[in-house]
DNA sequence: TTGTAAGCGTTATCAC
DNA sequence: GTGATAACGCTTACAA
């Protein structure tokens, strides 16, 4: 059987391409009967409409990007389970990127993206001290962004976060209150957007709470789980903390394993508390106590938004979306 | 600025679109300096070359899709972690795609990429028991598949798996060898692949152990950690068992909190064995003893099967990889 | 209700 | 080295 196209299936049933359309778009003015042969045959022979054509032809793709670091990280996972759903229901296709937090591939994805690829990108950023050029010239295409998470204040575009600043506020007093006093904040690299404003929430805490914060206190960590056991063992050791405030998960975890094998003992004589958006985290010994993110609306806030944006090219959309994270306690920053 | 393409930028330059084309793919009949000239100004005018007209042209799309249940357990995240690094390298480009484990959306995906969007498919079924003609039909398209990890057996194509049997056999005894007399089984649907393998695997050491496996033994559980939490509540409490294994981490986490709940220590009155991928296993309380699959790997194998398999039509590739998982023992199956 | 024909933006083929 | 031209498969005016 030779390649099936429109023109062979009209050819076959005597009909003209247009009208082959007219079935497969379900427009109203063909003759039911019409209709039917031509999906039967269709059917029959698997004919289906192609893709790069009908784009070509409508210079739309109901396509969108979603560029983030990684996918196992559960944050991001289920970011993209809420926006994939949403996507899915509004008839929506989803590419997927990776940077793992390279500014080269992030500039690189991007500049492939201005071939009309995607009607619209969702990204979680990772060169938040670069040049953003490369993003503003997407707008000269109409190639509308949302942002989620790792925002860029600098690029003009809607944003998706949640309430971090204030989210690490309460963290960091929440420790102080518990009675600790040498309070460490595990962060990433100070260039991501939310290490930053993680950071800042939690030195502002310590300024309100008058604890003299120090240099060392404030760890850089990175997205390799062995190369942090070693810099928070490094840093446990040095500065003995009674407070660990992390501002992801995965450090929670690690520290965890740091304090077993140097005996000590969380609550007792550490307390921890880390953003998580894991169900594991209450399940952990002892309960890791979190602030919780919305994740899964996070990601399909951000969906909703570029939706809008894409069905209603002029009106205006919400600018900056704020998404309250909670604060659950468990027993790892118990008093005891 | 009117939008940009190809004969537009060429008339600027007095060249024809055919030598814009030269200087973009990189052929060498072409002046280096019109080939700068042409690359000089297409950059200041932002222009890249139209995504759905070269692929119209070219009837290929350098897009593989991947079709999953969902993305938020972290053994898919990790498989699309590992495909995702092996297409960047090779230029493909990915498009997800989740069935929540419904065979109609399995089904709707499937046929909806008969269009030609991608030049091949990924995926884990969700529909084991059912009919698979609709995957069989992509044959006739030359659109390739490749299965990871749950698979159809009555579908011709190459499939990556880890050795499910044997090691939920080897799970199994484990737990034997160690005192259980009462093992429960907590698994999927019996519809999906790994669902029925490992169930058998745990069926056929129980036989070899000489223990009498009971019908109440074998529990369904859903993708819902709250109906699985009764599920599993109302299971220990009937069968009042000394093991469980689990087929996925989901399920043995609820089981922890099942216990916690019921006062049931582990592993004291109740061990555990789950398969699992994720890192926080060691952090539980008291650590989860694991058989521990190569996700990343299992991701990147069935990339490079299908990559494989594109870039050589003709070639047969390998039918059935088996990547080993490992029993990593920790307290939770520990013998007192 | 249907058919005709133009055109979406590329790229491959051929001619020069 | 370069240009003209046809084709990829579809959709949409417009005509009938």
């Amino acid at each position: 059987m030779d390649k099936i196209n429109i023109k062979k299936l009209a050819k076959e049933l005597n009909v003209s391409p247009a009208t082959v359309t007219r079935a497969f778009r379900g427009y109203t003015d063909i003759n039911s009967e019409t209709k039917e042969r031509i999906l039967a045959l269709a059917k029959k022979l698997n004919y289906h409409p192609n893709y790069y054509a009908s784009n070509l032809r409508e210079m739309k793709s109901k396509t969108i990007a979603v560029i983030i670091p990684q996918l196992s990280d559960i944050f991001f996972s289920l970011a993209i389970d809420g926006l994939e759903k949403l996507a899915n229901q509004k008839g929506y296709h989803i590419l997927i990127y990776r940077t793992e937090n390279h500014y080269e591939k992030e500039l690189s994805i991007v500049n492939y993206l201005q071939n009309g690829r995607v009607d619209g990108i969702i990204m979680s950023g990772c060169a938040e001290t670069h040049d953003h050029d490369y993003l503003n010239k997407l707008e000269s295409r109409n190639i509308p962004i949302v942002f989620f998470d790792r925002i860029y204040e600098d690029v003009k575009a809607p944003k998706v976060t949640t309430n971090d600043y204030e989210s690490s506020f309460n963290a960091t007093r929440h420790l102080a209150e518990r009675g600790c006093k040498k309070i460490v904040y595990l962060g990433y690299k100070k260039n991501y957007s939310i290490g930053k404003v993680r950071m800042e929430g939690y030195l502002d805490a310590l300024k309100e709470l008058s604890i003299p914060a120090r240099k060392e206190w404030v760890v850089d960590c990175t997205d390799d789980n062995n190369k942090n056991y070693s810099i928070i063992k490094k840093t446990i050791k040095a500065v003995n903390p009674d407070g660990v405030f992390t501002a992801g998960e995965n450090l929670a975890f690690t520290s965890y394993k740091v304090c077993q094998e140097l005996q000590i003992s969380i609550p007792d004589d550490l307390k921890i508390i880390s953003f998580s958006s894991s169900e594991v985290a209450s399940l952990l010994n002892p309960p890791l106590t979190t602030i919780t993110q919305p994740a899964l609306e996070i990601g399909s806030k951000a969906a909703m938004l570029l939706f809008e944006i894409l069905e209603n090219k002029d009106l205006p959309v919400e600018d900056h979306i704020i998404l309250k994270s909670t604060l659950v306690q468990r027993e790892s920053t118990a008093a005891r």
